[in-house]
DNA sequence: CTCTCACATCAAGAGCTCTTGATGGATCTT
DNA sequence: AAGATCCATCAAGAGCTCTTGATGTGAGAG
């Protein structure tokens, strides 16, 4: 324990999920590490439009990436989809308090 | 099994959950089912704008609400938490595929 | 050294989302 | 019935994010 996200933590990579094109680089990364010209043509986004996206997720931490002479491979981090999974248990486990009468 | 999210479910829980304003709320009902007044005046948010972001979040199936007369109770739906995990999960597990490497 | 290739970055504009203040509907009080 | 309260919705504008095409950088090939 003790490593659960805060929300300040979570939400950046929350963020950087929220986007079509970025969930597409997700599942294409969920079968294992790609370089960007692999990615590019697989997904049949523009050069720059790939690259900006890459780097929002490589920001929130979700990404990483490993340089191998002129090409860049990317993979997802497991550890950081673990954090948000337990940032999302530890909501839901809070939840199931008892509802507090309001206004009475 | 057999109830894991695909990604079209899942992206507007994340679009939803990608707002600090929306966080906020949250985290405010994770302490229990919380009716808009309430909500209004713990979080300091004018009116209207808690409004707008409840209905985002409870379209995206991530809140529920109660109406009792005049007042509107929202709480946290837990299944909608647990399936984000569980869509995470699969990610996680799919991507400790070995490297294919590239370009070769 | 020069050229090419893989990728990153930049600037400008398009497009979307959020905020604000006003209005409307429903319920309760008096 | 009239007024007050709780909440949803709307329209307009502010603000942010994404896309596009051009340019920059660094590595390898010739």
């Amino acid at each position: 324990m003790a490593r659960t996200l805060d929300t300040d933590r979570a939400r950046p990579m929350l963020k950087a999920l929220a986007d079509p094109c970025r969930l597409q680089v997700l599942e294409a990364l969920a079968g294992g590490e790609r370089c960007v010209c692999e990615l590019t043509e697989e997904l049949g986004l523009a050069q720059s439009r790939l690259s900006f996206h890459l780097k929002v997720l490589r920001d929130a931490g979700l990404l990483s990436d490993r340089h191998s002479g002129r090409w860049v491979y990317y993979r997802l981090r497991p550890e950081a989809l673990e954090a948000l999974q337990d940032w999302l248990a530890a909501l839901a486990r809070q939840c199931t308090a008892p509802a507090t009468p309001c206004c009475d």
